[in-house]
DNA sequence: TGAATATTTTTGTATAGACAAATAGACCTT
DNA sequence: AAGGTCTATTTGTCTATACAAAAATATTCA
């Protein structure tokens, strides 16, 4: 029997589960008659306005449909398929560097899967990443690809949690943040300054200045890649041709910086920018000085920004296909992949054009 | 009373309607204790069943809430809070030309108004602008902007009446889309491209190129300013150095026709290119081909694109305010503004730089 | 044959009555 | 003062019954 009427739990109730598990086991498949409401009164014994309870109330849940005078039959359960396919991209400013490659690689991938993708600017702030997540979460997005803000890594992981706590996966995308295990997409910045400070080295340049920002945690690996491969080539370290800012990126305050380094030209032969937009500044105020490049000084960058309209040598960063990765951890994520947080490296390679000059034979 | 018992609107209904309407007029307030079972039946004259039924639909629409023993009372009513707050945008690509600071001036404009904003790249093909239409109405998008693709006014219509047909306003934003009536935000491309070619004329230019598409509505209006400010100052036009492409932005193809324009440069003293990112194309292929610009030849571009690093004189156009101003649009049509379709027209400035010569001695 | 009509089944609406369970508040005990 | 017990009230669960409304099906009639 059905119904157990010396149970405590209601006998609506034991016959409003029992018809769910049948549906839900897909014993009572899509668009099948369930029994009447006469027919379920013989079968379990109870008066019809207690069937009606039960089955009303499936029907206020959507499992079935009662139609008049034809029966009640199963529903199709669309909340299934109605179930969000949003993916939230937290990033600094859709404007600058390599964001908009980066939005265009994750959404390119997120319509592949049927999803959407929130753009979300930060300007590396806080309070607006906050109140980003916030909304993200209000509109149940299933996924979250974050550019971690240039500020501080405790408030980084404040971001996070909010995401988190309502079990929304999240991927950090280029920037990474210590000691967190979360799912992460990056390339080889230490291996791929390595290897662009060797490629100075090799074209004889020996007094090689570098700027960035230490505060930035891509940076900061190509910095100890720069710091390496001067250290294999018994090149020692002078620190007064490292530049680094503090801050995240600030159009004025690195032209202040480079113009302060282009005044001590004797000091250095090649000027490694931390990424492309520096060497844009550093190109357009050594032309604001005269100063011609390679012929004055040699000049790389990091990134191959693809509106960068001089002829820059520099590592070319696979951004697009950092979107599209992340993108993919996501999805797994959401089908409920539940292993160990990933770290997926991405390789960039050397773009060699003219910006380089050959110093073998100074040496 | 309160029941009519000989309507053919069920007894049930009728106290439902009743209640359900005390609330919405705000009666019945937040928390208040609504009269007990008993008390209605005695106020409608109604068996308990009935108002239970009547009762309990409203618990479970969520105006009411059930507390054993202390009654029954009106719950704050949440739907209304929980309404989407997702604008759909529809570009080209996200990192070509002006789309990064489009999108980031309608994503601040958004955040303003605690909407998100959705991002979908059409690459300017009515497939995958169809694609994402229909995902931005699965998402249940409250409003959408439009860049319309280049391709077909035809199959702009056909995505604009996807939206329209499920009540979901439209605001086009840059381009026009001839007879149809819907929100538009555009600059004036016309008197722009006068100006622009007025100053060229003014500092001794006669003989001026002109290479845009005539396919995308704003460029074509940048080219009837252009005539007109020729015909205005007794120019005739020159077809020859009227280089009109047919379809939309590419590359290569422009390098192409730009190679074949330089190769002819007794014809022109100056280039009016259709937007930047053609500026940049000439600039690179004169540098190619050893020419200096001004020098060689003056050029001049449209947008001001924020990226480009040589010293180009261009029109302003107030992108970031344009995506401002599409986003209140929408803004006020969701707050169910019924006005006739509204057009804005927004500013462009010349900013002068160093790209042109003055050729007046020359005359 | 085809349209109008009647029948039958099933859900929809409604009543009357009963006991159960929870709990605020009064009352009682230690 | 703290905790336990009782009581009244309100919603929760359940039965039994009745007629209404819709609609598929069978029947009747022109």
């Amino acid at each position: 029997m059905i119904i157990n009427k010396s149970s405590p739990v209601p006998q609506y109730f034991q016959l409003q589960t029992w018809l769910m598990e049948q549906i839900e086991q897909g014993i009572l498949k899509h668009g099948v008659q369930i029994p009447t409401e006469k027919e379920l009164g013989e079968l379990t014994g109870l008066a019809r306005a207690t069937i009606r309870q039960a089955v009303g109330n499936l029907v206020n849940k959507g499992y079935l449909i009662r139609k008049r005078r034809l029966g009640t039959f199963v529903q199709d359960r669309q909340n299934e398929t109605e179930k969000r396919t949003i993916i939230g991209i937290l990033i600094p400013d859709i404007r600058s560097g390599y964001a908009p490659e980066l939005a265009r690689g994750t959404e390119d991938e997120a319509a592949k899967h049927q999803h959407s993708l929130i753009l979300c600017n930060t300007d590396d702030l806080y309070m607006k990443a906050e109140h980003h997540a916030d909304r993200l979460i209000k509109a149940a997005v299933s996924g979250v690809i974050l550019i971690p803000t240039s500020h501080s890594y405790e408030k980084n992981r404040l971001i996070i949690e909010m995401f988190t706590k309502k079990n929304i996966p999240v991927v950090l995308a280029d920037r990474s943040i210590p000691e967190i295990e979360i799912d992460h997409v990056t390339t080889n910045n230490f291996d791929g300054a390595y290897e662009l400070t060797s490629y100075l080295i090799q074209r004889g340049h020996r007094k090689i200045a570098i700027i960035l920002s230490e505060r930035i945690s891509t940076e900061k690996e190509r910095l100890e890649g720069y710091r390496a491969a001067l250290g294999d080539h018994d090149i020692p370290s002078d620190s007064s041709i490292v530049i680094s800012d503090a801050g995240p990126f600030d159009q004025e305050h690195y032209q202040e910086l480079i113009r302060g380094l282009l005044g001590h030209r004797g000091d250095f032969t090649a000027v490694f920018a931390g990424h492309d937009r520096i060497a844009l500044i550093v190109y357009s105020i050594a032309h604001e000085m005269g100063l011609t490049i390679p012929d004055d000084f040699s000049l790389v960058g990091y990134d191959d920004l693809p509106y960068v309209s001089i002829k820059l040598t520099t590592m070319h960063q696979p951004i697009y296909e950092m979107g599209q990765e992340s993108l993919k951890l996501i999805m797994s994520r959401i089908q409920g992949d539940g292993v160990a947080s990933r770290e997926i490296v991405l390789k960039a390679h050397l773009v060699e054009r003219s910006s380089v000059r050959n110093n073998e034979m100074n040496l």
